[in-house]
RNA sequence: GCGGAAUUGGUGAAGUGGUUAACACGCCGGAUUGUGGCUCCGGUAUGCGUGGGUUCGAUCCCCACAUUUCGCCCCA
């Protein structure tokens, strides 16, 4: 048997109805916030994610789908999806007009990692991005989007984890006391973290490792080593979420795994217990200095991700899904009933009526069952000897009240009483 | 990438080195000769993740692999 590839799933029943809903509001929730959608290819030159994500990246160095095509064109399966935002934002020159533009994407990411729970290589994420100003109200608009947009959803208990990076100079002039605090320290580091001294000294601030050691207990404060200009700046988001009743919580050492962040960046986690290890549902941040990197003007801008698998394993906890019910449902039995089951669906369907029929011939028995299994409101009971009368029996499932009707008469009925 | 656990039908699962792999749900058919949902009866895994090995014989023991899952790492 051949079976599907480790860490990619098949969406279904119970499954695809969540996934579902959680698109038709997804894609109603950005309209109304008046955001536009995007679509970019899965896959892009490789060259796209190294100079974007970052070369010193988990994602990059270790977990990206990489291929050459028959032209030898080196290509790799998205891991993200900002990048390919802000590729086409340039390539489409959007930033020749009506700026700042609001975009919001939804589509599958791949990562070559460990599957578990909340984590496959094939996932989903919806992400917005906000492309064209550095206003404090992008970044308030952007989280609170956000938040807004999980409490609809009916997650509860949510937490909002929000650092500042602050701006170029910023971070280099940080993580020069930063180094200087670590060097003494650097044997009590694990073997990960010893090449993020080099490579990446802020994701050291991350690192679940050294957590506990004294070390990063004491480690100096980002927030504390930021112009006057990034501490204000700051200081107006969080007082603009306070104003929009957003809770969060500073976190001084949240940096991100991704290397184009500056400025505010931000997590927001679900103490939802199925979530397990993968509570984090939405994460996102400024990336000022991106379009730039990547050839375009200098265009400051502010977005976020979050994994739809991840939506869909709360929502079991948060709402019970149920297929939409079948406004009827036509039983028969023999051909010639079966000819008018085909017919009489055709025209009922022209007429906006929701309608299905057993095209398999089996028992009227299953064909009850079946109708009952798709909660169908009206039954329409095809009987050889009403129709040689012109008549059509209907039955209202609830109530189990039958009626016949003229049979040129069915079509108005079934939508006068639908 | 590292360490632990699991893998029996459509589903939940019991079980044993040796004839027909329990039970339940579901599904199909019948009692009900064209009106169901209750009840009763019958049917429903040539098969116990895949490939090897041990054995007279393996779903059961051993090995490898795959997949899933938990923790680490990382992340959405």
């Amino acid at each position: 048997m051949i079976t599907k590839p480790k860490g990619c799933y098949d969406v279904i029943d119970k499954e695809a109805l969540k996934l579902n809903k959680i698109n038709r509001y997804i894609n109603y929730y950005c309209d109304f916030y008046n955001y536009d959608f995007i679509r970019t290819p899965l896959f892009e030159s490789r060259e796209l994610f190294h100079r974007t994500v970052g070369e010193s990246t988990d994602i990059v160095t270790k977990e990206t789908y990489d291929f050459k095509d028959r032209n030898d064109r080196e290509l790799t399966l998205r891991p993200e999806g900002t990048a390919g935002v802000v590729r086409s934002f340039i390539e489409n020159k959007m930033y020749g007009s009506n700026l700042p533009r609001k975009l919001y994407y939804n589509g599958t990411m791949y990562r070559y990692e460990r599957p578990g729970n909340g984590r496959n290589r094939e996932f989903t994420q919806f992400g917005v991005e906000i492309l064209g100003s550095n206003d404090v109200a992008v970044d308030v608009e952007v989280i609170s989007f956000a938040y807004r947009l999980f409490e609809e959803l009916g997650f509860q208990d949510l937490n909002v984890k929000i650092n500042n990076l602050g701006s170029k100079e910023d971070r280099e002039h940080y993580k020069k006391a930063l180094k200087e605090y670590l060097q003494p320290h650097l044997n009590n580091l694990c073997d990960d973290c010893k090449v993020r001294f080099e490579t990446n000294p802020l994701r050291i601030l991350d690192c679940k490792v050294d957590q506990d050691s004294s070390v990063l207990k004491n480690v100096p404060n980002i927030l504390e080593y930021q112009s006057e200009e990034s501490k204000e700046r700051f200081k107006k988001v969080l007082e603009y979420l306070r104003f929009l009743d957003v809770d969060y919580e500073v976190d001084a050492k949240l940096v991100r795994g991704l290397d184009y962040y500056d400025y505010t960046v931000f997590e927001i986690i679900s103490s939802e217990e199925v979530l397990g290890n993968a509570s984090t549902i939405a994460a996102g941040g400024r990336y000022n200095d991106l379009v730039e990197k990547l050839g375009g003007p200098s265009i400051p801008c502010m977005g976020f991700a979050c994994g739809l698998e991840r939506i869909m394993l709360a929502m079991d906890k948060i709402e019970n899904i149920e297929k939409r019910p079948l406004d009827c449902y036509i039983l028969y039995v023999n051909e010639e009933e079966k000819m008018k089951a085909i017919t009489l669906a055709q025209d009922l369907r022209c007429s906006g009526i929701s309608v299905d029929y057993d095209v398999t011939g089996r028992s009227l028995k299953s064909q009850f069952k079946e109708a009952d299994r798709n909660h169908a409101q009206l039954l329409i009971l095809l009987n050889s000897e009403d129709l040689q009368h012109g008549w059509i029996t209907v039955k209202d499932n609830l109530t189990k009240e039958e009626i016949k009707i003229e049979e040129n008469e069915i079509i108005d009925y079934i939508v006068s009483n639908g």
